[in-house]
DNA sequence: GCCCAGGTGGGTA
DNA sequence: TACCCACATGGG
């Protein structure tokens, strides 16, 4: 019942909205930092924040690294929080030393373990741990952000605990492991979220006018 | 001027 | 474990 809800609830996102294409990045490693600069902040910052970075030759581990904090503070300003994100880079970047910076050899550890590692890094939740799986790794692993519980709760799916093991385990439980399946299923959350009730929470009022019951409580 | 955006860490009870 | 708060810019 859950399984079936959860798929249909998937093939009427795709059908409206096709495939996002996500992550937005050119690589890798872009994705790790546009992950970090995406937390509580909107992604058009974002993407002035990572274009800066891209023009000063710093979308890199070792060019992070050896950019002085307030430098790299200003590069980011854009995407808000830039004192508090640019020591969360940094830590990225030194955590990712400690493997030469081989994104491939980083990748190939087991998704357990990297999960760990990454919460174990400052400045990586488990939001970003797993963006950073999902989109960059290309590890199957389902990511939960405010869009996914918010559509979830509006969607009368909420699991009985407000957690975000809880989230993701209804995804996870419920669809076939598959990271292609994860990748998109998330983007299009986001961008049902982005244009349903963008100006405020998901409410009993937004439900009766827009095309939220399409896609949610229909299914 | 106010609200919010693809969160996280640290402190406190 | 469960709250509370700081962290900050930019668009609607």
């Amino acid at each position: 019942m859950l399984k079936e809800k959860l798929l249909n609830i998937y093939h009427r996102l795709f059908d409206c909205y096709g495939p996002q294409h996500w992550w937005p990045a050119e690589e890798p490693f872009e994705v790790m930092v546009g992950a970090v600069l995406t937390q509580s902040a909107a992604w058009t910052n974002v993407e002035k924040a990572i274009g800066n970075l891209r023009g000063a030759g710093a979308l890199s581990p070792e060019a992070l690294r050896r950019l002085p904090l307030s430098e790299l503070a200003a590069l980011i300003y854009p995407s808000g929080y830039y004192n508090a994100k640019s020591r969360k880079l940094k830590a990225l970047a030194d955590y990712l030393g400690g493997y030469q910076d081989d994104l491939d050899r980083l990748f190939a550890v087991g998704t357990c373990q990297l999960r760990r590692e990454l919460l174990g890094v400052h400045g990586i939740g488990e939001e970003t741990a797993d963006s950073i799986l999902l989109y960059a790794a290309g590890h199957p692993v389902f990511v939960v952000d405010a869009y996914t519980r918010r559509i979830l709760n509006r969607a009368g799916l909420a699991p009985e605990r407000d957690r975000y093991a809880d989230y993701q385990g209804l995804f996870m439980e419920n669809l076939p492991v598959d990271t292609g399946l994860f990748n998109e299923y998330h983007a299009l959350l986001v961008c049902l979220g982005k244009n349903v009730c963008r100006r405020r929470p998901l409410c009993q009022q937004c439900c009766l006018n827009d095309d939220f019951c399409h896609f949610v409580e229909a299914s």
